[in-house]
DNA sequence: TGTACATCAGTGAACGCGCGTTCACTGATGTAC
DNA sequence: TGTACATCAGTGAACGCGCGTTCACTGATGTAC
């Protein structure tokens, strides 16, 4: 066995911190290397170049918020219980690791076009709670559409807190959130 | 009187164009004046600098959005009427100018620091509307946090269609979508 | 009306700088025998 | 156990390229008298 990479991991959190702070593009290797106490040439043993490093960030940050979703609705069975589940599991991230999160929302247009059709996706997640309650008759209209509000909601409030236009810590609104999710996904259409 | 510029238009459009295309980072001055039929030094003519450039793209899009939405509303007395209308206006302007939208949808994060506080923003317009509702005795709950969900149904929507999850022209989705805010900013808190 | 001058949008070529990336290297650790 | 060798994370210096920007200029139009 060789020895353990010792640049790897500070390396991956300069960079993540620096493209929150300032932007991916006007963060350079030499910016995220002298920030992790080694040289630019090291990114490149651990990185095929910059759009590697950043498209694998985006990557495992989201595995890692898609799998807290999946695990925290597992076990719930109603559509309230999983709303809330998930909104609670997913905010408390947020709280615990702000720039993880800050990270996906930001990155998320500029990343459209580099992700694999085959990533399951917050979406994914989301819109099949709302299928499974329209299945069970607790939601009606269309999926897609219902989904959208709900990740809407979802992420405009932690946007509304990064900005200061809301109190943190983020957890704070998660039982209000999933309360007015949960009342437009189950509003009945107008017409 | 001087003669009137003829490049001040095509590199405003061809600016907007490449933007939402590759992103603001991904497209430089060569590129935009090149797709605008003019030389780089033009941009020079009419705006200090590259970075002017996006900023008053943004700003004037921006009041361009806004005043839409403050027009579409002004005549309405109730809260369904006044976010139906806006919806309809603001995605009828996505439908007719698909790159207004896509700009500031896209570049809002990168723009938030450059943002002067008394720019009259979208999230003002909707919180405003909230407020009036509230007053009215017509909704209930904190106003910004209410806000943000509004604002949320509304731009995932639109993100939903930009990305092909949702079918097409935004429009088509004005009435649904106002009756999903509606739904949420009238909910009964739970407790 | 004619002529000299002022204005300024747009040109063409060049600038320096910082970016992402490469490459021959060092040296610590693990492995073979 | 000791020695020779393989592995590979990280180094230090350099690279070429494309970026944003500048500058002296051209030439069309407007203005003064």
């Amino acid at each position: 066995m060789s020895r353990p990479p010792r640049a790897r991991e500070p390396l991956r959190e300069a960079a993540l911190r620096l493209f929150v702070e300032g932007g991916i593009h006007a963060t350079g290797v030499r910016e995220i290397a002298r920030s992790a106490g080694v040289t630019e040439a090291a990114v490149y043993r651990h990185w095929k170049n910059k759009d590697d490093l950043v498209v694998q960030l985006y990557h495992d940050h989201l595995v890692e918020v898609v799998a807290l979703i999946d695990e925290a609705i597992a076990t719930k069975p109603g559509l309230h219980d999983r709303l809330l589940a998930a909104t609670v599991a997913a905010y408390a991230l947020y709280d615990a690791k702000p720039l993880v999160f800050r990270f996906i929302l930001f990155a998320q247009h500029e990343m459209a076009a580099r992700v694999d059709p085959s990533w399951r996706m917050p979406q994914d997640v989301v819109a099949l709670m709302i299928r499974d309650a329209i299945a069970a008759g607790e939601s009606r209209g269309d999926p897609q559409l219902l989904s959208a509000a709900a990740l809407g909601i979802f992420l405009q409030t932690a946007t509304s807190v990064i900005y200061g236009r809301l109190p943190g810590p983020l957890s704070r609104h998660a039982a209000a959130v999933a309360d007015l999710i949960y009342a437009a996904v189950t509003a009945k259409p107008s017409k």
